[in-house]
DNA sequence: GATCGATATACATACGTATTCAAGCGCCAT
DNA sequence: ATGGCGCTTGAATACGTATGTATATCGATC
């Protein structure tokens, strides 16, 4: 059951005929290694099944090739409540990591505790990638503190003037825009807001100022009133377009900043025999799979999640090999669907 | 900006006035070091901040203190298609993975395609744990490999007679009975499964099984039409149920075995103007956040993510401790809400 | 034909920790 | 006094790899 010994690089010199520094050479693809010499070795590693002790490699080179993922969780009391495009970019960070050499750890966090980063310590990890919900203000201290210690890492956010760190995220201000330009075209007039647009979330705010500078090119005067505040959740965006409707003020569109807001509001609104599109049509933000199934299927600004994986591996690993990489911001896309 | 150099275990026996194994013996709990000695290295790490390096401390012990997540992805073409469940369990598993002061890696993979399973080979991870979608036939072959190679992994999933390895997963025949036998008692009589039940997939099997068992007890003969193919997606569920009203079969109850099943088949229901649970009791399988959102609350058969997690991975360590631990079965609960 | 340069390989070593083994010390029993 | 035992600690070493330095081989150059 237990095989006999692992094969060490060793094993693989005796097979081969050569010495372990060669077979060291052979297989990490040193050129210095002779044609001949390097297919013996790869020949004896493929016979004995070789592979390079990860502990032993990363000793020696004082790196990892892992890279941690720190998941900060939902901000609402309820933690089963996760943002699907998250796990899309789960799936997306694994395969860029694996595309690029690198393994993931993942670490699920709480932001307001205290984050437990000695991965680059402890030699875990080479560098970091934060990610999830999250207020930035609470975030901020703790970020300052990752750069003075000298941690390589990047934050799936919005870029903005003041912040710490690189940050890797979409394009929110156009995603807004495209979203308010598109209503507006459709004639709507008195488009709602659902969102966040406290200072701790740019990204929100970045998706409310592409919104305003869309109306404010239409000429359009936004009632203040048409502005509710709601959570990324499905239950949020049905409370806020209750809240809207008992307003008592006209409007004829919803821009909600998050998909599962606007399924949220869509279902509030059918229960109020408010027909959509007819009535009120409705935007999205993320392009989850859920907003192509929904009934009617959901206009929404479309995040590229694998493009979005590649970007933030990309510019960590730039940044742990002491490039200085800038902050990236990815182009968003508006989808039109039945809502609008 | 780049500190002037990590601290070893012998700058902290420099400081401490002790030899380097006094430190390591210190940290590590040895009961050999005196209480005063340890207080000294102590003091000492935490001044210089000391952190044991992942690394070195793997390659002298042989071991990686990480274990390493495979995680394969939806069936479906789609897919950003993920059942939220499977995400609330890599939460559960991050946080027992931290409580037994294990790093959690985590992969990707197709199910169909070449596992990359080097994790012990490469001394990346001490044992491996298999999560996700999957045709168990698709699987078994594999699965026998990895027994042979002596590596140490547990399955989430249904345990069965004739399995390979050690699974943890929920009583799913349990609760197949518990929803049968919950809409009988509410009087219901024709009851539709909404599920797979080919051999693929021993979860849904016995999730069958059970339900026929409660349907057996009450003495209900249950017509062949009544049972349709569904993914656990909420598109299938709708399809389903789609289906069902087609083949014209009166039915008074749906069992999904998912809740996005059941979500699904309670849009199409809706749709088709039949009130649940007037007409129509519907019953789910997950307890997901949506179900207690849905409109109205949906009745469902609830597994414990955190206390998933928690076996999953005290039933790994025993297995990388060579302790042959059983496979395990944790109890499911049905949750009553308003669809039954 | 001696020297030089290029090429390919071997030798020696370091990475930081954990553990085995030996040794120092004080104390008690003989 | 002396041998022995328990309690702490130090010295030596091994884990498996990657890399700097030295060496051997060969062909080319004058």
């Amino acid at each position: 059951m237990s095989s006999p010994r692992r094969p060490t690089s060793f094993d693989i010199a005796a097979l081969a005929g050569v010495s372990q520094p060669t077979v060291s050479r052979a297989l990490s693809g040193n050129p210095s290694v002779s044609p001949e010499t390097r297919a013996r070795v790869l020949a004896a590693a493929k016979e004995l099944r070789y592979i390079v002790d990860k502990n032993a490699s990363g000793l020696r080179r004082q790196q990892s090739r892992t890279i941690a993922l720190l998941f900060f969780e939902d901000p609402t009391p309820d933690d089963t409540l996760i943002n699907p495009f998250y796990l899309s970019m789960l799936g997306a960070l694994t395969r860029a990591c694996a595309g690029r050499g690198y393994d993931l750890l993942i670490s699920f966090q709480q932001l307001s505790g205290d984050w437990h980063v000695d991965y680059e310590d402890s030699r875990k990890a080479d560098g970091i990638m934060l990610l999830g919900y999250g207020d930035y203000v609470t975030a901020r201290p703790r970020l300052e503190q990752l750069v003075l210690q000298g941690t390589h890492f990047v934050r799936w956010g919005a870029a903005h003037a003041d912040q710490v760190g690189t940050t890797v995220g979409s394009d929110n201000e156009r995603g807004g825009y495209l979203a308010g330009k598109h209503l507006v075209e459709r004639g709507r007039r008195a488009i709602a807001f659902l969102g966040t647009v406290d200072a701790g979330s740019p990204e929100f705010v970045a998706r409310w100022t592409g919104f305003r500078r869309a109306l404010d090119e239409a000429d359009i005067v936004h009632d203040p009133r048409l502005v509710v505040d709601a959570l990324p959740t499905e239950e949020s965006g049905r409370q806020a377009a209750l809240q809207l409707l008992d307003r008592d003020i006209e409007f004829d569109a919803i821009f909600a900043t998050s998909d599962l807001a606007a399924l949220g509001a869509m279902r509030a609104l059918h229960d109020a025999r408010i027909d959509v599109p007819g009535d009120v049509s409705i935007v999205g933000f993320d392009d989850l799979a859920a907003a192509r199934l929904s009934e009617p299927p959901l206009t929404t600004i479309s995040q590229d999640a694998r493009q979005a994986g590649e970007a933030l591996v990309t510019t960590l690993i730039a940044k742990i090999e002491e490039r200085e990489p800038d902050s990236v911001l990815l182009p968003v896309r508006l989808v039109v669907r039945q809502t609008s």
